[in-house]
RNA sequence: GGGCUCGUAGAUCAGGGGUAGAUCGUCACGUUCGCAACGUGAAGGCCGCGGGUUCAAAUCCCGCCGAGUCCA
């Protein structure tokens, strides 16, 4: 990066001196002609802990009206926070940044910004210092980033550096803040593909913003080189600055950690709940706090290492023993960490992730499980949802928490149980694991412990406790979990296929699709731009190409005397590929020829009623269960739909009636359909991030259509009014994965198709049992029961057959040594039978029976009671030979063998071979 | 999106090609004025569903359904 983006006529003109960092070498600028180090941490110590930098204390709600109130007056306007999930995005799941509001659209200069300029004060999460946060006393998995941004073009520049770096010092100074204070410092920044000059704002070793200048983008064939990549310039220049909040607050109020700078009340309750006394007032205790946070502001607390390093540090600079500190810091640091997560549930929950074992629901649920984690260390009884409470209550700034706090406590209290269930769970499995090694006297191995990890969810610390509960021992190595990061394959990234035509379809216009302007028009004329292989492109088309989970349409074209089928229809960059059945070798038509479309109405219009009901379905899901729906997925079909729901528990049967009720009523109501395509901004501050339920379109346009009270961004065909869906039927539901309910639904004729098809059903089976419909569950219920009490009442009179058998039996049996043989066909006997004579006669003394039947082949049983085993007969050893003879095999123990073949002819000759088997065995 | 584990009695689980088991719970009887406890006994199983391999599958293989869990 060059320096020359830094001399700027602010610094010359404010008394600035660009200086060099004695200790880590960057460049900053600063008013006192004396400092010699860049002001950042590690160079310069946290010294505004105990030393207040502002003129008065700020809370979070303060500071963040100040700052935006501030920027207003300097001509920005303020906009509403967006949401901590990035509905709006595909290639994240949380906002981490305020500027990921705008991309990548808005950043990109397809889309105009809603202001410019503008600010704002959006929330952020970050999990990335998840083990710092409570340690470290400045890590939060969830800030606010205020900030102003400036969206400017070659030609018509809003701001740029100058008045950027302006407007920061005005801020501090309005603040009091010491001008002498405050460093600027070089830092290029780059990330999500832009980069750009970076001037990080410093006081007293806290950063407290950043002013990014973005304004090169990634490109291979760039000349400018960041990080190991290359960039070029963009049209579009970008001020990106962040404010940090709740470093504003702590800077204002000089508390030992951010925690008790921006939560004091609810980190004062926790600990009181934990049994701590957190004595603020006691200078004693501040001072370890402090210096704790001080020290802990030059290293990575995240590494074991680090951590023991710290305390070791601590402990020496204030005269304690490193047990001792440990002891006090432990719990501490996790009252703060509880605060700060509890805080990021409030803020995920309230926004609408629904905590599941996939995606961002995951993330949710990571957060969640630490959190009670610690609870349970710290031994707070306390519910999740009370501690979320506090924090709704210490935020009124956001009543939309207030609003969604029912939900928000249902989850809770399910994703409490859950975790306890599997806790529950993971002990008995651990203490299994536990008595098998016990047996063996070994520790418990690594695999096993990575195992109870990933695929129970059972921590190695937990295992430990349990084994050692046993008297087992576990060691697992500090790497632990990395070792498990490294076990996961990584998935092979797939390259994106290139289009084999995309060269040649670059120099088509867009296809005009005028089925969005006459939805119900199915024939057309058009002009042909292209043809390809078994492919046509068209100037203008009625046929809809496959998009928005809904498929192509199909239909046919005329050309002149010929006719093609055509059988799929793609979209590639706005050019409209159809595709027909190639009838011979070649397709007779040129470009320039005007061609005639019909599209299949039937089809059409079943695809249409099915996307127009997933919208209504949609809807009446949401009005049934809740705000926090959110369609994780849909699919049209002709003859049904499928829309997956983000859900935190199962749809209840009753529930799904009331959905489908809610849906029909929607249709009877005979709702207009509407579509009007609105610029996206503008779309989304008059309807909300609802509209992404489908995904995020591309371009600056975006098509809302209103389906009763459901209105959704979609470039689907629709049914003019919800009348012409007709019924809608659902059919079944289906958990896809945790936190996702699977809806399978039937609109219009094909509705009508499965209830006739489900009545059919009914129908044949009440015919089987001769009893009307109504009447089959009583009438099953009754069968099966019957069935079950004949099949046991089978089995005994098998048994007491046996056992008559057995006299008669043992009347014909042979004598070979003084063993009694019975050798016998048993007609009509399966082996089940067969076992259960065997299993009687052996009861008699000195019995060895050899049984066979002719059921499905041969079976063939040998049995020898005690004496006959003590004699050396083996029954196993007598099913294997005579099984061979019959064409197959067996075997078994000693006592009972079973066995058996494919050729009934040679059962007499299995039998004479099983008694020469047994005479060899006793002359041995 | 990728990986792993598990579905057996009302509950918790064992067994892992050859006679389906344990503990708790339930019921009956005994003991008791009654209860608890105890003793004796009994009932309770489509071994998740469907295919395949095999003389033989709860057990092995494939698919489906359901539950859990880790990672991105």
């Amino acid at each position: 990066m060059l320096e020359d983006e830094y001399q700027l006529d602010f610094f010359k003109d404010n008394g600035f001196v660009r200086k060099q960092c004695s200790k880590c070498g960057s460049f900053f600028w600063t008013r006192d002609l004396d400092r010699e180090t860049c002001g950042d941490a590690p160079c310069d110590p946290y010294s505004f802990i105990g030393n207040p930098v502002f003129s008065r204390e700020f809370d979070i709600a303060e500071m963040r009206e100040y700052y935006l109130s501030f920027f207003e007056a300097q001509d920005h306007t303020r906009i509403e926070r967006y949401p901590v999930v990035a509905r709006w995005r595909d290639d994240i799941y949380l906002t981490i940044a305020s500027i990921a509001d705008f991309q990548p659209f808005v950043t990109s200069g397809q889309v105009p910004p809603p202001a410019n300029p503008l600010t704002i004060s959006q929330p952020c999460i970050r999990l990335n210092d998840l083990d710092s946060v409570g340690r470290s006393g400045r890590h939060l998995t969830t800030f606010e980033m205020m900030a102003h941004h400036a969206f400017n073009k070659t030609g018509k520049e809003i701001y740029w550096k100058d008045r950027t770096l302006e407007l920061c010092d005005e801020l501090l100074n309005s603040l009091k803040l010491d001008p002498f204070a405050v460093t600027y410092k070089e830092e290029p920044w780059a990330g999500g593909g832009n980069a750009g000059a970076c001037v990080e704002t410093i006081v007293n070793g806290l950063e407290l913003a950043t002013l990014v200048f973005m304004n090169l983008k990634q490109d291979k064939n760039g000349t400018i080189p960041i990080k190991g990549e290359t960039y070029s310039k963009m049209d579009n220049y970008i001020v990106d600055t962040g404010y940090g909040l709740e470093r504003f607050v702590w800077a204002s109020k000089g508390s030992p950690t951010i925690y008790d700078a921006i939560f004091p009340e609810i980190v004062n309750e926790l600990m009181g709940l934990a049994g701590i006394e957190h004595k603020l007032n006691d200078p004693e205790y501040t001072n370890i706090l402090a210096q704790n946070a001080r020290l802990a502001g030059l290293m990575d607390v995240s590494e074991k290492a680090n951590l023991f390093e710290l305390r070791k540090q601590v402990a020496s600079s204030i005269g304690m023993t490193v047990d001792k500190l440990a002891t006090i810091m432990e719990p501490v640091e996790k009252v703060y960490a509880i605060t700060d997560h509890t805080r990021c549930l409030t803020f995920m929950l309230a926004d609408g992730v629904i905590p599941s074992n996939v995606k961002g629901g995951y993330l949710a649920r990571l957060v969640l499980r630490r959190t009670l984690r610690m609870m349970k260390d710290l031994d707070i009884r306390t519910p999740l949802s009370e501690i979320v409470d506090m924090h709704i209550r210490n935020m009124p700034e956001y009543p939309e928490f207030r609003e969604n706090f029912p939900i928000i406590q249902d989850i809770l209290e399910s994703e409490e149980e859950k975790f306890n269930n599997t806790l529950e769970r993971g002990r008995r499995i651990i203490q299994k694991s536990a008595k098998h090694f016990k047996k063996s006297g070994e520790k418990i191995p690594l695999s096993q412990l990575t195992e109870l990890y990933d695929s129970h969810g059972i921590p190695p610390e937990t295992a430990k406790e349990v084994a050692s509960e046993l008297g087992v021992e576990v060691e697992f190595p500090d790497n632990f979990y990395s070792l498990i990061g490294e076990r996961q394959n990584k998935a092979e990234e797939k390259e994106v296929e290139e289009y084999p035509y995309a060269e040649r379809l670059s120099h088509l216009p867009k296809t005009k699709r005028l089925f969005y302007d006459e939805p119900t028009r199915m024939e057309f004329e058009a002009v042909v731009l292209d043809v390809f292989e078994n492919n046509i492109v068209l100037d203008s088309t009625f046929f809809y190409a496959e998009g928005g989970g809904q498929p192509a349409d199909s239909g046919t074209i005329i050309a002149g005397d010929a006719v093609y089928r055509v059988k799929d229809v793609q979209v590639q960059n706005g050019v409209i590929i159809h595709s027909v059945d190639l009838p011979e070798d070649k397709l007779d038509i040129s470009k320039g020829d005007m061609i005639v479309g019909k599209v299949d109405e039937a089809r059409r219009m079943a695809l249409a009623r099915h996307h127009t009901a997933t919208h209504i379905v949609n809807d009446a899901a949401r009005k049934v269960l809740g705000n926090h729906i959110w369609q994780a997925g849909a699919q049209k079909f002709e003859d049904r739909s499928r829309l997956d729901l983000s859900h935190y528990k199962h749809i209840s049967p009753d529930e799904l009636r009331q959905i489908e009720l809610l849906a029909n009523r929607t249709v009877m109501e005979n709702k207009r359909v509407s579509t009007e395509w609105m610029p996206r901004t503008e779309a989304e501050q008059e309807y909300g991030f609802g509209l992404y339920q489908g995904g995020v379109p591309p371009g600056d346009t975006i098509r809302v259509v209103k389906v009763g009270d459901d209105v959704e961004a979609c470039a689907g065909t629709h049914c003019t009014s919800t009348g012409l869906v007709g019924p809608i039927k659902i059919l079944r539901t289906e958990r896809i994965q945790d936190g996702v309910e699977r809806l399978e639904f039937a609109a219009g004729n094909a509705a009508v198709l499965a209830t006739q098809k489900m009545e059919a059903l009914l129908t044949e089976a009440a015919k089987t049992l001769s009893v009307p419909p109504d009447q089959l569950p009583a009438s099953t219920e009754r069968f099966f029961g019957e069935w079950k009490n004949l099949k046991k009442e089978n089995e005994r009179l098998k048994e007491d057959l046996a056992r008559a058998k057995v006299f008669q039996l043992l009347g014909n049996a042979k004598k070979i040594g003084d063993l009694k043989v019975v050798s016998e066909i048993i007609t009509e006997a399966d082996s089940q039978e067969l076992q259960k004579i065997a299993t009687e006669l052996i009861k008699s003394e000195k019995v060895v029976a050899l049984l066979a039947s002719e059921v499905e082949g041969v079976k063939l049983v040998a049995a020898a009671s005690k004496e006959a085993i003590e004699q050396g007969i083996k029954a196993g050893n007598l099913v294997r030979e005579m099984s061979k003879l019959v064409g197959g095999g067996g075997g078994g123990k000693p006592a009972l063998a079973m066995g058996g073949g494919t050729d009934p002819t040679k059962i007499n000759e299995a039998l004479n071979c099983g008694l020469e088997l047994v005479k060899e065995s006793l002359a041995r």
